[in-house]
DNA sequence: TTAATAGTGTCTCTGAGACACTATCGT
DNA sequence: ACGATAGTGTCTCAGAGACACTATTAA
């Protein structure tokens, strides 16, 4: 029995369908809050929201108008969620080559009034500079960056808050579990600027205490020193330039080995 | 502007929207291939699988039938895609308050020659008691359970073969770095019994060797001896139980603290 | 007694964590 | 010289990993 048998007398129509499929992103960055010469950088993790506009683009009532939204949009039938986050976000920020990654689906009936809509939620790492031309298009009237600290406190559309409370503890994870904190630093940083971005999802002492976390840097296998290479970005005394190297890093609960 | 003045001018027919939402099941278990008394089990890693009916349950052919693939199917408009998976699973194989978890989304185009349709990917870790009294059902001929290592060996249906594929993979990684090796376990066990779960998805020595997974079970922070409690199963020699706690395990790549 | 499993004794090595101390530079 | 950042010296303690050794039981 072949497929195109079947398939001659299958209907698609028949069936209660979803009514869109949707890809929203989360975009973080990291603002740096003091950037005095020679000191060493004080940072706070921000996200980027659109305020929806009042009317859509053909200028009818927008859906959750005036509300603050992640980007995102429905995803065409010729990709995949993932592209279309990619996609979108490059259209409404012109970002683009950046870390980005599916982290959860909403799907909960009644989420969007407008029906059964599915969502993919989506982060992405930026670093500071790549948000610097970021622009409202059609259907946002306002772009702007976020404190993590202060972002559930807005009125959020649809079930954006939860999404974003989602989005919060999934970057906390990845910045503390894996090398994700990379996307956030320039190819060459100090001990201080890793410490920085760390420090912007936990208070954690063995990371807050600069003498521990200096030490601490030199037996991360992922991290290598760049030998002889140094800045005066952060102090007055020259410090020293690390960068990541790809490792895998197996941290399994049962064994502490490097890598096998 | 109100949702409901914007929600008149809605048509939510208007866009191309998906065929069809469906949830597929990875259920893994665990076989002791040998159980001798007074003998540490050995035990291997097995996934059930269904072969599609040659028929649908109208009579009509079946869209790949006779392949074998996950269970799942359609989501219904009124739940979720995880609460589809439970009771899915539920009503395929009589299971059920088991450990379940989303891992994936499947969404490329042509996935399904049925017309766009989104999967949404669970695993379940059952013990291998509770698949006693699995049978087949209308949408499917036969269930059967197949060790990871030759699974992939199999004509699968649709896309499974990288659903599977990427299911092993998550697996893997949680029973390594996560308290997931629970789910295989009775409530009390011997460091022998945690021992073969875990060498299932690893060959790691530290784990591999007896002296030192004894030594190390000790150590572990989620894991309790629980005095003075023995069973022979295992060896002649009494043996000592543990079982697990339930403790925040945090395993940050920067820092090793137990917990704050 | 033997075979099999479940541990323990002891050694060496690495790194964590704490605290005091030194180093380097612009101003 | 001072202030600020970036380290190092040194101690103690826990645990990893290796290997030899002991312990307990059924048969």
């Amino acid at each position: 029995m072949s497929n195109e048998q079947a398939m001659q007398q299958y209907d698609v129509k028949k069936y209660v369908t979803p009514d869109g499929y949707t890809a929203d992103i989360a975009v973080f960055t990291i603002l740096s809050t003091k950037a005095d010469m020679f000191k060493p950088p004080v940072m706070d993790l921000h996200i980027m929201l659109i305020k929806r506009s009042m009317t859509d683009s053909e200028g009818r009532p927008n859906i959750e108008a005036g509300k603050w939204a992640l980007p995102g949009g429905f995803v065409a039938h010729t990709e995949t969620a993932f592209q279309s986050a990619a996609r979108e976000l490059k259209e409404e920020t012109g970002v683009e080559n950046i870390h980005l990654e599916h982290f959860g689906v909403y799907d909960t009936p009644g989420r969007d009034p407008r029906g059964w809509i599915i969502s993919n939620a989506h982060y992405a790492i930026v670093p500071e500079y790549q948000l610097s031309g970021r622009q409202a298009n059609d259907d946002a009237s306002e772009v702007e960056l976020f404190s993590v600290k202060e972002v559930l406190n807005l009125d959020l559309a649809f079930d954006h808050a939860r999404i974003i409370e989602d989005a919060i503890a999934v970057i906390r994870q990845k910045l503390l579990e894996t090398t994700a904190a990379k996307a956030f630093l320039p190819e060459e940083f100090t001990y201080s600027e890793l410490q920085a971005v760390l420090l912007t999802v936990t208070d954690d002492s063995a990371i807050a205490l600069d003498a521990a976390f200096a030490r601490k840097i030199k037996t991360l296998p992922f991290i290598q020193e760049i030998s002889g290479k140094k800045t005066t970005r952060t102090s007055k005394k020259p410090t020293q330039l690390y960068r990541f190297v790809d490792v895998k890093v197996n941290h399994s609960l049962y064994h502490t080995r490097k890598q096998g």
